[in-house]
RNA sequence: GUGGGUGUAGCUCAGUCGGCAGAGCACCUGGUUGUGGUCCAGGGUGUCGGGGGUUCAAGUCCCCUCACUCACCCCA
């Protein structure tokens, strides 16, 4: 131990990790969440944490900074990484689709709750590692539009149960944007979306300025263009705010139709849950046609802590079939970690025993460890404590583990047990086949 | 990847002009060999991120490097 060579122990940045205490919670929060999920009938998979870099790469850009994988002693020659972490669920899923195809039954609805990697630059509520909670449907051909509104409907559910300070999700389609930028004869839609993109960032002067400068639009398209951008609202009174811009082509008038469908079937939702915002674009490519983003309304310059939409071919790179869906997915790192760092998680225990049996000296240490046993053959959570130390000790050990009770196996022979209860400090006999702990 | 900030005890941090390494909390021991929290008395648990340089002398000044952190990019 001496002149040992200690490694520091630095936490590495954007890994989180939680004490007992805190995991303890998110670990109530994967329950519910998968609760909630498969209470609307979704399944449960799981994927490698590891996919071919081709599967990786086959949709969108390499602009994912994908962690590779190579063996510390690799083979001379093969150093080029074959294998990557996966930083999203969705690339996975589809390749999982296109690959059990034939054993699957559609629309097949998913959820998929499982770490992700993304090699950037952390910062606060971005992570390297973290965890992501998808839920998608994908069908062969088409799917349903009802789905659009079903899913946001299961995530708002899961937010609530989560019991976290107030967001919003908000809802728009990409359709819309892209149908109204071409009624308004602009060439290239996508760039505009990635400008209006910004309006949060940079403002609407700004994003003004670059459509002007960059894109070069004139003076009426960009005021039309953060028009549209400026619409908001719950109702499907968005569809006629729309309308009412004067802008008019195919594409916009079936995003319209997409749009004002998904928002009545959501109208039973509390005021401001879930909202249509025009200014949403969501920067991916292969998104088509709904999309998601829900923010903390407290804190909106923090990340996005939902967010999906639609997508008309997926898994189009692994198979030969069109496979559209519609999929949205809770960042649950980066919700749980802001609430620890807002201090608005209340901790758990520190341990999950709701009881210490006490040993009364080593050779009663036998007694001690009959007494824990039989509680927990009666469901009760029980550890006994390591050794005969002095009984403020132990009782010690359990005030700061969080164990509200401990148990004293007796300390003559023909006396009774006794329980002690933490939080009163009482005292009292108690049988082994009948005592249970309050609230059990 | 680009630019700024910060690295001292387990944690939060102080450390003057370059002159013996500090505080609070936490932790350990005892007061209390059958009873926790409160209280009292003790205890410093440290490669001052790492390496090099200047100096009689470096936590302090200079260079390099690493890590953390904030903003940009991007995103859950």
């Amino acid at each position: 131990m001496s002149d040992q060579q200690i490694v520091r122990p630095v936490p590495i940045s954007g890994f989180p990790e939680w004490l007992p205490e805190v995991r303890t919670v998110e670990l109530h929060w994967l329950d519910r969440i998968r609760a909630t999920f498969e209470r609307y009938g979704f399944c449960s998979i799981e994927t490698p944490s590891v996919e071919a870099l081709e599967v990786l790469q086959a949709k969108g850009e390499t602009s994912q900074e994908v962690y590779t994988l190579h063996r510390l002693q690799g083979e001379p020659g093969d150093d080029a990484a074959r294998l990557g972490l996966h930083f999203d669920l969705t690339v996975p899923f589809a390749r999982y689709v296109a690959q059990h195809f034939n054993d699957l039954v559609f629309p097949f609805k998913r959820y998929q709750t499982q770490r992700v990697w993304r090699g950037e630059r952390p910062q606060e509520g971005r992570f390297r590692e973290f965890t992501q909670c998808d839920i998608d449907v994908i069908n062969p051909d088409q799917v349903p539009l009802h789905f659009d509104a079903e899913l946001p409907r299961i995530v708002h559910e899961v937010l609530t149960s989560l019991g976290i300070p107030p967001w919003t999700i908000n809802i728009n389609n990409r359709k819309v944007l892209q149908g109204f930028y071409e009624g308004l004869g602009l060439p290239d839609p996508l760039a505009v979306i990635r400008a209006v993109d910004k309006l949060d960032k940079i403002g609407a002067e700004g994003v003004r300025r670059l459509l002007a400068d960059d894109l070069k639009l004139d003076p009426g398209q960009a005021g039309a263009v953060l028009d549209l951008a400026s619409v908001r609202g719950s109702g499907t009174g968005v569809v006629d705010d729309i309308a009412k811009l004067g802008v008019s082509s195919p594409l916009l008038s079936t995003g319209l139709d997409e749009l004002g469908f998904v928002l009545e079937e959501l109208a039973d939702l509390p005021e401001g849950t879930v909202v249509a915002d025009l200014s949403i674009a969501r920067g991916l490519d292969y998104y088509t046609g709904t999309v998601y983003e829900g923010k903390f309304t407290d804190w909106p310059g923090y990340g996005s802590i939902t967010a999906g939409g639609r997508y008309a071919d997926l898994a189009g790179s692994f198979i030969r079939r069109e496979l559209p869906g519609v999929g949205l997915s809770i960042g649950l790192t980066r919700i749980f970690a802001k609430l620890v760092a807002e201090g608005l998680i209340e901790p758990g225990a520190k341990s999950p025993s709701r009881v210490l049996v006490v040993v009364p000296s080593d050779d009663r240490r036998a007694d001690a460890v009959a007494a824990a046993a039989a509680l927990r053959g009666r469901g009760v959570n029980t550890e006994t404590y390591h050794q005969a130390d002095k009984l403020g000790k132990q009782i010690r050990y359990a005030s700061r583990k969080g164990i509200p009770y401990v148990w004293f196996p007796p300390f003559e022979d023909g006396r009774p047990h006794e329980v002690k209860d933490m939080a009163s400090g009482e005292q009292t006999e108690a049988d082994l086949m009948t005592w249970t702990p309050a609230g059990a």
